[in-house]
DNA sequence: TCATTATTCAATCAACTACTTGAATATATG
DNA sequence: CATATATTCAAGTAGTTGATTGAATAATGA
């Protein structure tokens, strides 16, 4: 009897340890602060100023998610020089990414409505599918066009993919075929790079879709990809 | 020039809005208490008392942490006479809890560390997987074991299985023929009835093994399950 | 209707979290 | 070796969250 409280009581114990250990991945996934950061470490590697620029953090607040989210192992951290360049950890970690956005996406009424209000003209830019884009790629004459940032596409991007960063399409436009259908992405779902591209290229009479999801979608689907700067 | 500083703010707002969206379910996963919650509704539906008591919550704490998983949309609720019975909210979050554990399990140093300090004895035991299982149901004379609760077993088992709660084992032990070899099966990797049965069915003399996941990841897994009293 | 029971709400206090600031550390370069 | 740059650390403050109570609210069945 007494040695079935004890027994008990080690149990209990045994659970809130364990859980306990389980919920520090959540804690570091309780910001949206830290989520933002992962979102774009989900693109390419970036130190920690580059970081705290794009998430309109100040570098010691940023330099202080980082931490958070490196004791969960979420991330990983090499120093570089001066710089500590920041990745997330490992695949896993973009795979827990992917499922927890698409959760929220599903059952949170609050994020559609969210992208409602600040993406209005989403809907009317029809979006196409990885598998569509699969399919056309086989029969059409189909060009695929990275609007990301020059580095991102190096680090990693759809295999038959070019690469014309957002900021240099207009300039870049005529080497753009005019003939061909262009299907333009970027970051993910929640990018307007290929939403501006495709507002820019249907103004200069191209055919135009949007890729509905990013480059980090496309690789963990094991669609074929490649690294490098454009050949 | 205004129009451009305009249009960083909103889009700012908007990734802030977000991110910010997600993270609650993140903040809903930041708790060891809630995740043990999980754990048990992936078993099956339970009224807030049984969980209360299941995880050594007080009922008010309890229904407070389900209102916390409830807003984050993680687990639903049914009104049944008195009770309000809790389960999961849908498969996603089994396949995002299941992912969640996962990770913690491969990168979380300290998991593994509280799982060999508690269970101990854990290693002695080999553990058959669910492929070895499926392998030998097809060529071998093997016993699937339940030994989880009967209402769990009610809510949903592996096919091939026969229901004996731990707490019954060992007055029903003639129910098992000696010449078999049994694997007992559980909740899940850190529930302990598997490793006690085992430990039982051994001293008894039979060749027992424990599966080395439980009725969700079997599930989650697309293998076959059944429902209902044993027939 | 009233009594019973399960659940939720509200208020408290303690504990924690985010962000800021300024100093400290580490690495590279002249 | 001194200087510059990138990052981290430490301390402080304001604000938020969590656990715990006891009371209030539903829903049922007599």
């Amino acid at each position: 009897m007494n040695n079935e409280v004890i027994s008990q009581g080690v149990k209990r114990q045994f659970k809130d340890d364990l859980f306990e250990q389980f919920a520090r991945i959540g804690k570091a996934l309780s910001s949206g602060r830290r989520l933002e950061l992962l979102e774009l470490l989900a693109q390419r590697e970036r130190s920690v100023e580059e970081l705290a620029s794009e998430a309109a953090l100040s570098v010691a607040n940023c330099s202080q998610h980082l931490q958070i989210l490196r004791a969960a192992q979420l991330v990983a951290v090499r120093r570089d020089g001066l710089f500590s360049r920041y990745r997330l950890a490992d695949e896993q970690v973009l795979r827990l990414w992917l499922s927890f956005r698409q959760l929220g996406e599903a059952r949170l009424a609050e994020v559609s409505r969210v992208v409602e209000t600040y993406l209005k003209d989403r809907r009317a830019l029809e979006a196409i599918t990885n598998d569509q884009l699969i399919a056309r790629l086989r029969t059409n004459d189909v060009v695929v066009l990275d609007v990301r940032p020059e580095e991102e596409f190096r680090a990693g991007h759809i295999a038959a993919a070019r690469s014309i960063p957002i900021t240099m399409l207009e300039q870049r436009l005529k080497e753009i075929p005019q003939r061909s259908t262009i299907v333009a992405y970027c970051r993910g779902p929640y990018c307007v790079f290929a939403d501006d591209a495709v507002g820019l290229l249907r103004k200069h009479g191209y055919q135009a879709y949007r890729l509905q999801n990013g480059f980090p979608e496309w690789k963990m689907q094991g669609l074929p990809t490649a690294t490098g700067a454009q050949s």
